[in-house]
DNA sequence: TTTCTAAATGTTATCGGTAACATTTTCCCT
DNA sequence: AGGGAAAATGTTACCGATAACATTTAGAAA
């Protein structure tokens, strides 16, 4: 592999470094000449500058971090999306970080962002479940060296740019939602109490069952897991749990991927669906229009939280303002799978 | 933000740089009382050794970059994830670029690509629909700089490492089982002929449908695109063209998202899913095993294809060799939607 | 105590660019 | 032709780290 440097080209070229350089960017103060020659040994060696030597003398990367368990999730992917293409629109690149599920944010992954000298590092997700002064403790390191920014939830009010998700509305609208069609025993599966983010939805859950004066029956909330395999067995639990007098007639929940493992597991065991339970998922995602019946989603708008998230990540370059919290209200998209399309009324 | 540099640690510590650089490297040529002495300051600001610095003394940056359309595709993120975490495995990093749909592979890419200066770059679809002879004059440009590989078709061979996806039982596979369950009118539905990859993808199908001796009317073979709408509107397109004694009875689609929409058309046209009609798709998505009925699909199997890819970047980057092919083989993951679970067959 | 070697630490060129500043060239005007 | 300003180009310190090489220090043997 050819190493070619600006010494090269200013060689070959027979100029110095620094027109070179003027060449590059395209400063006019170079003769049409000297140019054309320089710009021909340029093209003839596909040089560009180096980044890394750019960086290092012009002190900064241009580039964000994006830190997220897995990008297979595609909550998180839709984030990474957004970031991206903000960022591109900025003029800057991301570099993404896995942490894998459940992972706390490590004394290991603080450092090597220090040493990525990054612009900005984005949080999202997976670093609730650490213990709050480590978490604290991680943020104020990382803020001595850059903007950092959390897609958090509304409580945690951390010492950064803070970009809330809306659980108050995650919660209340789709209990809502079912309480209008008339149901009364309403179950949340899904997510992990040992998670301080998930039981926050869940706690957020019977706090709106409570206020609507609904039966908050331990056994309607089952701690399950964030996939597909979580929501068969967990419905499946739930179920064989309670006689039918307790059963609860709509579930809600932690994602739409629990919802698409609920729905395989109540069709296998025979229920129609929506009529013999009533199901409401979260996050929106691409395949809810295409389940069957169409699934009935809470969307917390990751692409407009990352978006914003990155936006203010670019603003905090230049100012010196330490925090900022705004939030994104969350919506419901009402599709079949509670029957409302139907008139379709619990009684 | 701080800007804390090796000179900073080695004057609060009243010692050189190379001695922190020791630290750092955790060199044993170190009495344990400077060691100490030295970590210390270290610890209070937090302090890595920049990366952009060490990339440039280093003349390596240790990253891949991963060349492709669009993340939010279930195919190319799962393409991404499985490189990340090979070049992890690798103490590397992978950098994304994504270029959106049909897009060619630009100039503007490849001067950037250069200037970043990465260790290899994997393409991965997306450059396919470029003109042969500017791709191959990119890929000689990037050759120069740094290894280049593809997942792509096997019949580009480009002077790159070349990690071919198996079009052949892409479609002799999916045929072969539908011929199997006694279907004889097949279709293919979605991709684009505009772009020279899809295009291949129907040729195979065609051409298996000739092998077996299977009608290869024209009318089934439809130009759709990529996602679920599009194969809502092909099938709807297809069948409103076709008397019933035309009609295909199975389907073959592009991916298991024009599957998706498909599937949802056809039901909604009051089709009974597997028996009215056969569907298989391709991707073997995590979706297919949670639609209704569970979906039939193709594992042309990403992952493995980027591990290789990856692996075979690394490897080059020591070796002198050119170019390197290698083919995964494709899978049929047999599910509902064709009817062989039922004993289903065709007359 | 002197001498010699090994251990510990320091000095400095280098990586590839950039930009401030210095110098040279060009060319217009008198 | 000579003077002077503007245009073109060159020189060089610096960005932050590393490692080869140089130097100092410590400790053991004589």
């Amino acid at each position: 592999m050819s190493k070619v440097t600006i010494y090269d080209i200013a060689r070959e070229a027979g100029v110095s470094t620094a027109t070179v350089t003027r060449v590059v960017r395209r400063d006019p103060h170079v003769k049409e000449a000297t140019r054309l020659k320089v710009q021909q040994v340029i093209d003839a060696h596909a040089y560009t500058p180096s980044l890394s030597a750019q960086n290092l003398e012009g002190g900064r990367t241009r580039t964000l971090a994006v830190v997220l368990p897995v990008i297979s999730n595609l909550y998180f992917n839709r984030i990474l999306d957004a970031a991206y293409w903000e960022a591109e629109k900025n003029g800057c690149s991301v570099r993404l970080f896995q942490t894998m599920e459940n992972q706390a944010i490590s004394p290991e992954l603080v450092s090597e962002l220090i040493r990525c000298r990054m612009d900005g590092v984005l949080f999202a997700g997976s670093i609730w479940s650490a213990d709050r002064d480590d978490l604290n403790n991680a943020l104020e390191k990382l803020g001595r060296y850059m903007p950092v920014a959390t897609i958090c939830p509304p409580d945690v009010s951390l010492e950064c740019i803070c970009i809330q998700s809306d659980l108050v509305n995650c919660s209340r609208l789709p209990v809502r939602h079912l309480h209008t069609l008339g149901h009364r025993r309403i179950a949340f599966l899904g997510g992990s109490m040992h998670s301080k983010d998930t039981s926050r939805r869940g706690v957020g859950f019977l706090e709106q069952l409570r206020l609507m004066d609904l039966p908050d029956d331990p056994a309607y909330h089952v701690d399950a897991g964030y996939d597909m395999e979580s929501g068969e067995r967990a419905i499946l639990r739930m179920l064989s749990g309670l006689d039918s007098s307790r059963r609860p007639t709509a579930i809600v929940t932690f994602n739409d991927l629990v919802a698409l493992g609920v729905m395989k597991q109540l069709k296998k065991m025979g229920f129609s669906l929506p009529q013999d339970m009533a199901i409401i998922g979260c996050d929106n995602q691409f395949f809810c229009a295409y389940t069957d019946p169409a699934l009935t989603s809470v969307d917390l708008h990751p692409e407009e939280m990352a978006q914003s998230a990155v936006r203010e990540l670019l603003l905090a370059r230049e100012s010196t303002s330490r925090s900022f919290a705004m939030i994104r209200e969350a919506t419901l998209v009402v599709r079949e799978s509670c029957g409302a399309h139907l008139g379709f009324r619990k009684l």
